[in-house]
DNA sequence: GGCTAGTTTAAAATCATTCTAAAGAGCCTT
DNA sequence: AAGGCTCTTTAGAATGATTTTAAACTAGCC
């Protein structure tokens, strides 16, 4: 949303703004990592693979190897600038919102959707077992279309 | 816990026993499927990986191919006789306990814990998108011991 | 007893992900 | 701006869980 109407001379302001945004998170901004920072913290809201993700880099016309894209996913997600989310085995998938909130998710044609953070209220969460603290709660709705 | 006091003829009605449960779930009860039965379909409530299983099955003096191992654990759960429990993507978990309940992860050491039917409650749950229903809802609290 | 469709088998194939070793690039120091 | 040290990237090989294959079997029915 913030990069909508953007000059050249913006763009570059923003280059330098992922960069600092990688830096913060503790990660050296290399060309490879600012380039997928700019592609997917951007502010909006998706899901991604890392085949997905790979596609759009060809999109923008750049290139970064599969094994970067791997490693760029996983450290971003450590860095808390990502969050995986967990529906099947089959590939990871990431999501660009890092808010608390939780997800639909249609096994049919394997379709992720957020679900508003104050729609699933949580009352009386058990307590963690001894010597330990909850680090996160994910809510997972399955839903099929009716007609099945 | 039914199985725990049985003469060698309770052992010969369990396995008739399973056979039907196989049947009244839609399966053919070959050899391999009522082994496989008897083993996780005792009402002991525990988790399983295809690998996990495989071991148990070794340790019984059976033996079934890999291929089946992982074809029983599918049809099972496509049975609801077991349920896929998604906490990563290193390998498949399937829990024995089929009823509704939740679980805590601590990822350190891949630890998979119950949570009892009652100690989760969710308030409000979203309504389904149009056209859909609600099949299932999965909480996993993710926890870790907290002095790290 | 013999059929036939559904199963099992061992082995090969698949496929997402990680690892490897060598080449490259931030970035701090001078 | 050069040197250098460490962290990154790269292409390709390796890994490992899971699925597929085609042939050998078997459960249940006539």
């Amino acid at each position: 949303m913030i990069e909508e109407n953007m000059t050249q001379n913006d763009r570059m302001t923003s280059k330098a703004h992922f960069a600092e945004k990688l830096r913060l998170a503790g990660l050296r901004p290399t060309r490879q990592r600012v380039a997928i920072a700019a592609l997917l913290l951007d502010g909006r809201h998706r899901h991604v693979t890392a085949d997905s993700l790979t596609e759009e880099i060809t999109a923008a016309g750049l290139h970064v190897s599969g094994g970067t894209v791997y490693n760029t996913l996983n450290q971003f997600t450590d860095a808390g600038l990502l969050r995986r989310v967990m529906v099947h085995n089959d590939y990871s998938l990431f999501d660009t919102n890092t808010d608390h909130h939780h997800h639909f998710y249609e096994a049919e044609n394997d379709q992720l959707v957020d679900i508003p953070h104050d729609d699933v209220i949580l009352a009386q969460l058990p307590a963690a077992p001894d010597g330990h603290e909850i680090k996160a709660v994910d809510v997972v709705i399955h839903i099929q279309s009716k007609n099945s």
